[in-house]
DNA sequence: TTGAAAGCGTTACCAA
DNA sequence: TTGGTAACGCTTTCAA
């Protein structure tokens, strides 16, 4: 019945089913030991009363909240989807419950999302990236929780690692526009400090190409993060005005490559004839593009499994508290555009 | 100095800092009375023990967690991701934290989260359309909070709304084809009870074309969600082979639209010119595509920002145990493809 | 398999 | 502005 005027707790429903609240506790337990009989009893009383478990207090009592604080930099980021999609489904079952809260690309917002999450007591945090203000990476080591950072290999990290080399990835596809014998090469994007591993991306882009002794002068700002559509083409409008003589555009995710594609449809540049245009992240998008985009597939989604997999597997060792997990990704650079 | 083997509570700050735990609470709520010395000397001492407070206690204590239970159906979702970051961008700053989860479009999954949820304890939820299993409705209407279901205007809701009919937005679509004097008009997708608001717009879409005495058997079904670009491309395929006089062809979300489109570019169709595609959401893939997408914008963003809007309301005035707030959106169409 | 008692760390409430 | 005390609803621990 509706009317109730007090939500009832375990004493209430132990008094119906002629138990100790002891006994209802570990009715609501999977593996307790409870009479059969018993549990049912007690199962049909909590059903008529509506009663619903207190995880707040049960949280509070076990010290166990079942929380894994999550972070990314922004929830509209198909990657950053596929990694949460592969944590949340590898963590299902497990008891186990992602608090999710996104930095919009800031250090500073991280930190004030870390520090509220603190306080709920998360049994475990993964964040994205290895770059964080001083007092956030204090924050973190103190927490007392395993600590996994991805989407970057950081040179000190915190704790746990699932991740690769920004820089290493995009080599890979300097590496494939010269062996498509492309050598006036451009970027966009990653020009902001904000977004570090696009910044990382760049980086390794123009090691790539200086180390081949080609022009790494054709470098097309896009603003800070998120880097759309819009910025891909308004970058790509840039870059053609500039450089026109460029073969090869490297952008630093498929949606800004995805711009830059729309834009020289607009203005009828052949692509890949006249320029070719990779991308990074291995969207859908990509994909189904026509023509489709080159990208670096860093597999997103095995991120999230991985991050998930290091949680259960610390958690499930309490002993091994001296231990630094590191997983390393290879990405792979997926060749389209075939001329 | 790390090493500390327990974490320190209210207690070890107070007696360091000389007043009662009582007063170490006050001083860490913003509009608290405390003597602004005071309050300095313990934040102090809070911060040489690295005490981080602990809201699971607090939370039981008060009764309040400051938790919105939102539920969405994927996360892969431009839609739903922009509904979500208006209802963050809204409640960032209220002191409410989004938990989120999402249903993978199954009410069943739907039901065992919400119930998952409600042992959380949240202030209120946020859920994504009005259909849910009945032990999932009941679980709602006895949660004793605010309840919200939006993306939908349910016929019988449970609580608070904020949506818009997706038959009523479908037949925006129908009424520009017509007014461009398309006479054959197809759809794509919708065809699953899974996504009852792809079923809704089919049904709308259905409706309007009869209502016109037209053609209404050109219905490609694209299988269950989430429905991407490869199923929009696969549909538009089937209908080109089916019903090659297509003129137009409303597909039911944006991502698969463009996938319809990028299969016509393949096979080399014109769009608009031999067939014109719309979609639906208002995605930017939908604006930055060539040819644009028409679309029929829902305004996502606004749902969000609407749907904290009504939780805070109901928040702030907790007397208003009787109220039904409904905020009905407007869909309007975005013409594209103009030949 | 079941129960009693003692917290868990905070805040509500009342008093000073 | 400050402090004392009693919850908050559960689980841990120990006993039966």
């Amino acid at each position: 019945m509706a009317g109730n005027n007090k939500t009832p707790t375990m004493l209430d429903v132990a008094r119906l089913a002629n138990v100790s609240s002891m006994t209802v506790s570990r009715a609501f337990k999977r593996d307790a030991s409870v009479g059969k009989e018993t549990r049912e009893r007690i199962l049909k009383a909590a059903d008529e009363l509506g009663y619903v478990l207190d995880s707040t207090a049960a949280n509070l009592s076990s010290r166990k909240t079942g929380f894994v604080a999550v972070t990314i930099p922004s929830i509209n980021n198909a990657n950053f989807a596929d990694t949460l999609r592969g944590m949340s489904q590898r963590l299902r079952g497990s008891g186990l419950e992602i608090l999710l809260g996104y930095t919009d690309y800031s250090v500073d917002e991280e930190e004030r999302l870390i520090e509220q999450f603190l306080r709920r007591r998360p049994e475990a945090i993964v964040v994205t990236g290895g770059t964080h203000t001083d007092r956030c990476r204090k924050l973190l080591e103190h927490s007392g929780v395993p600590v996994v950072e991805t989407w970057d290999l950081p040179a000190k990290p915190i704790g746990h690692v699932v991740g690769f080399s920004n820089a290493e990835a995009a080599k890979l596809m300097v590496d494939h526009f010269v062996e498509r014998g492309y050598t006036r090469l451009g970027f966009i994007g990653g020009d902001t400090s904000r977004d570090t591993r696009g910044l990382d991306r760049r980086r390794g882009f123009l090691e790539a190409v200086k180390a081949r002794g080609l022009d790494s002068s054709r470098l097309i700002a896009s603003g800070p993060p998120p880097i759309t559509m819009r910025e891909g083409a308004a970058s790509m409008r840039e870059m053609i005005a500039r450089w026109p003589d460029t073969q090869a555009v490297m952008c630093v995710s498929d949606l800004s490559a995805f711009g830059a594609l729309t834009e020289c449809q607009r203005k009828g540049i052949r692509v890949p004839e006249d320029i070719a245009i990779g991308g990074f992240g291995a969207y859908d998008l990509a994909e189904h593009a026509v023509p489709a985009i080159t990208t670096i597939d860093a597999s997103a989604k095995a991120i999230g499994t991985h991050a998930a997999d290091t949680v259960l597997s610390l958690l499930s060792n309490p002993e091994s508290t001296d231990v630094r997990m590191v997983t390393r990704i290879t990405p792979k650079i997926i060749a389209r555009q075939t001329t």
